[in-house]
RNA sequence: GGAGAGGUGGCCGAGUGGUUGAAGGCGGCGGCCUCGAAAGCCGUUGUGCCGCUUCGCGGUACCGCGAGUUCGAAUCUCGCCCUCUCCGCCA
């Protein structure tokens, strides 16, 4: 959310960054009408309300002393009822306002290259060199079903299309993966693990940035107040909803490995083939709370987090800055890590980096205390890496001719040993 | 899911319609005392919004959440949420 502060002050920066971020819909004006509203109503009641208590008072003296106080109270009776109707007023300029509000998306920040779309996206460095094939190497959808560990058709029949299911060496080397990246992040990282719930009630999504406005790209529990979580972003930021952290407290690291259910509503028709997207995916996330002035160093620091993963699986990859029309609702700047997938012979994201400013901070309520005032904290998130985008990734950049697969080395370990995924029938 | 009890400030805990933002205690902060510390004593101690002559002042709101009754609600009524105990169910 955004400060209705600045809005009022500075409304044509407001008005500027929303044209970079395509943001037409949100109307400046109708926010400031209802802001301006809302305090002259705010005013009249509280100057009555005032009055309103002066003469509480004095009726309770006369009643003490047994006096009349009939007539007192007749004309705090038409106080108390204009009140009301200007309480009432109050609180539907409050929700129309908050409802306003909550539709913003977040103000790029000012080194966020502007453009319409992805192509506006800015490289910011590479690593790693694609390797070479002396064959055709093939995408992950032929590579796992070769070797009987990727089962799209069960995925289908046990749920919907968008959901598969993985087998043997397949499901180990998920495990591998994602216990992999959990004790890098919390041993060398300094990230604290968390087991979240996978679902979360809706003043939780808001919090975040996940509802009001985009319900649809979420599963809702049915005859509950409750959501499956689309990203551990989620429950994570919120832990410290509503608080306030003593300054000592910051920065607080968090690292959380989670299934993510998103209904991938308006993607119709986009990646169907294989696990690049699905309605289910395991996802490390990265996430963190900071005070403002170190936001930014801490956005590298934590990509640079995501990107050591890849570094240790040995496969490259390119770091983006996504322009002001690519990046999501709550991000002032974002980093995307696309890693090299042969089998498709492109990038593709597996992670995502944003600082997120005090725009959640403000929508959940989460500050710190370091002089007198209480300040919004800043949070961000990242993924540490996207899992099944990671397992896609090994299985196309080690694949052989023989259609086996190398396990990269630092996954040895979490693999029972194992060094190669190979054929049935094959050893 | 059923029955009962309960939700008050950082914590404990008073308070059943009228100077209660809320007694008392603990903790925290500042001071006195001390060579220093403890003890003791004194003072202080939340957040949002609005306004102003803006290192501060004034107003208003907040006693789980939301509605209602009343001139006036922490206190009364209704709905919801949560916690605890017992029963049921269950990894």
């Amino acid at each position: 959310m955004i400060d209705i502060k600045f809005v009022r002050e500075t409304p044509d920066i407001l008005r500027a960054a929303l044209a970079n971020r395509n943001s037409k819909g949100v109307d400046v004006d109708i926010l400031l009408d209802a802001d301006k509203e809302r305090r002259t109503l705010v005013h009249e009641m509280e100057q009555l309300r005032a009055a309103q208590n002066q003469a509480s008072l004095t009726i309770g003296e006369l009643k003490r002393g047994k006096q009349d106080a009939a007539a007192a109270m007749a004309e705090m009776k038409l106080v108390s009822d204009r009140v009301k109707m200007l309480d009432e007023q109050v609180r539907a300029v409050d929700e129309q306002l908050s409802n306003l509000l909550l539709s913003v998306p977040n103000l790029p920040d000012a080194s966020v290259p502007v453009g319409r779309d992805e192509h506006a996206n800015r490289i910011e460095r590479a690593w790693g060199t694609p390797r070479t094939f002396d064959f055709e190497p093939r995408d992950h959808v032929d590579i796992g079903e070769r070797l009987g560990i990727l089962d799209f058709a069960t995925g289908v029949k046990l749920a919907k299309a968008r959901f598969c299911l993985v087998r043997g060496m397949g499901a180990r080397l998920e495990r591998a993966l994602y216990n992999f990246m959990l004790d890098l992040h919390t041993g060398e990282h300094g990230y604290t693990e968390i087991l979240p719930p996978y679902a979360v009630n809706s003043d939780t999504m808001q919090g975040t940035g996940q509802l009001p406005k985009f319900a649809e790209d979420s599963f809702k529990l049915e005859g509950h107040d409750l959501w499956l979580i689309p990203t551990a972003e989620v429950p994570v930021t919120n832990i410290h909803k509503g608080d306030i952290l003593d300054a000592s407290e910051l920065p607080k690291y968090f690292t959380a490995l989670t299934p993510c259910f998103r209904s991938e509503a308006g993607s119709y028709g986009a990646d169907t083939r294989g696990m690049i997207r699905q309605h289910q995916f395991n996802k490390v996330e990265l996430v963190k709370l900071c005070t403002p002035e170190t936001s930014f160093d801490e956005l590298d620091k934590l990509t640079a987090n995501a990107e050591t993963v890849l570094q240790r699986l040995g496969l490259p990859y390119r770091v983006m800055t996504l322009c002001t029309g690519d990046m999501g609702f709550s991000a002032a700047k974002t980093y995307d890590i696309e890693v090299w997938l042969p089998g498709q012979g492109k990038f593709r994201e597996i992670s995502s980096c944003s600082n997120c400013t005090d725009f959640q901070a403000r929508r959940a309520n989460i500050r710190f205390k370091r002089g007198k005032k209480p300040e919004f904290v800043h949070t961000l998130n990242g993924s540490g890496l996207a899992v099944g985008r990671t397992a896609i990734a090994v299985l196309e950049n080690y694949q052989e001719a023989d259609g086996s697969v190398v396990i990269p080395e630092v996954l040895r370990p979490y693999m029972g040993g194992v060094e190669a995924i190979r054929p049935q029938g094959k050893t």
